[in-house]
Order: C-alpha cells, then sequence, then structure tokens
DNA sequence: GCTTGACCTGAACTGCACTCCAGCACGTAG
DNA sequence: CTACGTGCTGGAGTGCAGTTCAGGTCAAGC
C-alpha cells in the first residue's frame, strides 16, 4: 500500500509517517518510482508504537525498541526489560491519575456547595 | 516567603515559578525592596495547579481556570464544569493506560517464551 | 498525450513548557 | 562596610514532536 492508505489506516499523518521513518522508529519499505509501498504488517507495528507513545514512552526510546527489534532475537531479554519498565511506569502513571481523580472530585462536590450558597444568597437578595 | 524557599516547598524551580506568574498561573505576590513576598497559602495554590498540570491540563486551560478563581464566586458554576470535563478526560486516560498495560503484559508475557526457546535453542546448539 | 491528484525531498517553521543568561540590585552575617 | 548569597529583569535558547513549504516527480483515468 502506498503511503496515503498507511496513513489512513494508522490515524497518522502523511509527515509523520515519514518522519518516524527518518528518526528510525519504521523501516524504510520499498519503492517503486520512488514512491513507498508498504507491507500490510507496517499497519501492526505502527499500532504497537502508538500504544508505547500512549503510555508516555519517548521517540527516542521507541527508537531504541526498534533498533534492537531490528537486530532480532538476541535483543530479547533486552526489549523484555524495557517493556516491564515502561508497564512499571504505567501503573505509577494510573497510580496518579487516580489521585488527581479524587481530588477533583472532592473540587467539584466543592463547587456544588458553592454554587448552593450562592444561588441562596440571591434568592435572599431577591426577597429584600 | 521569598522565591527560594516557595521553589523548595512546592518542587516548581524559581524560574517556572516565575514564569507562572508571567502568563498568569500565579498572582503577583507583594514585593520587598524588589524581591517576591509569597504569602504560604501560594504553596496550597500550587500544589492544585501541580495536581492539574498532572491531569494533563495545558497552561492555557490552566490560566483561564486561575482567571475565573480571581473574578470571584460568579464563575464557580464555569470552574466546575472545567473541572468536570478534566475529570472525565482524566478518566478515559486511565482507560487507555489499562488497555495499554493490559498490551504491555500480553508481550512481555510473549518475550518469557521467547527467551525460554532461545535458551533451548542453546542448549541444542551446546550438545551438538 | 495530458491532466490531476498523490507522492517526493530537504529544510525551515511551529507550539509548548520551560530553562538559561547577562548584568544588575538587595540584604544579612561577620 | 563589605562580601556573598539570593533575587531581579528582559530576552534568547532548549528539547520534543511534529508540521509546513517550495519546487518538483510519478501514475491512473480520460
Amino acid at each position: 500500500m502506498k503511503i496515503g492508505r498507511l496513513s489512513e489506516l494508522t490515524g497518522l499523518s502523511i509527515d509523520t509517517l515519514r518522519y518516524y521513518e527518518k528518526i528510525g522508529l519504521i523501516d524504510p519499505p520499498f519503492r517503486k518510482g520512488g514512491h513507498r509501498l508498504y507491507d500490510p504488517d507496517a499497519v501492526r507495528w505502527i499500532d504497537f508504537l502508538k500504544a508505547l507513545k500512549a503510555t508516555g514512552m519517548s521517540l527516542d526510546d521507541m527508537k531504541r525498541y526498534a533498533l534492537m527489534r531490528r537486530k532480532g532475537n538476541a535483543t530479547a531479554a533486552n526489549r523484555r526489560v524495557m517493556l516491564e519498565s515502561q508497564h512499571a511506569l504505567v501503573l505509577k502513571r494510573i497510580e496518579e491519575l487516580n489521585t488527581c481523580a479524587a481530588l477533583l472530585e472532592y473540587k467539584i462536590a466543592n463547587y456544588h456547595d458553592i454554587e448552593a450558597k450562592n444561588e441562596l444568597d440571591d434568592k435572599k437578595r431577591f426577597a429584600r
């Protein structure tokens, strides 16, 4: 498939796909008359990259991972360690977000009180 | 307290504190001989800003919130709505991270298999 | 054969959130 | 009163992750 189709399938812009190739996240595909022709497998790899990105991994770390992947089986243990530490980060982040969510809930409840009080004051003013 | 102390208490750098003041996130404090002198309450506000930031809110949105806060009670409902939509975003993000965590777990288990197989191959090679 | 839309390159630009710097002012301890 | 640590300002610089652009090339349909 051509880059436009890959862009549609992955949701990444054409420019981003070329950028990812340039920095070494995506293997340079075959070309036909200068145009990139991608394997359907590219979609699966890019979806995985998107997932890594969603965990908050930097492009630089993803690059390291992609490089090891290209080197084959011998790097499996290192890649696993990377994923494990990323997994730990994700759990930590989820914890943090849970704390933030609780704080927001508390604040929101507080605002409900304030608004109720405001309304009461308005009524008093109206009754005057 | 002076800015250095506030920096210690909040974990934000002195430069960041001045930057936040410049963009309107922090109220300009009193000055003594040009030096900023903060109220202890500043710590609480900045901790809240840090929490908003941790939820992924942009400085621009935080600025909007800070502006409304300065305008007082009349903006309570709008501020609540902001916090509610941020709360929704946090929940969505937590969901996303849970999905990513599951994928990472799957991948990690996969790598354990690969490594076990590699080890087996090594042994065979050794036995040859 | 020609048009039109998709694709190509390298380089410059963008937005966000800081971070650093030069050059100067303040204030507290000795 | 002097030294030195802390603070001040405006402006420039940084790092990340793209995005945009100019000036072309390619190919599929008519």
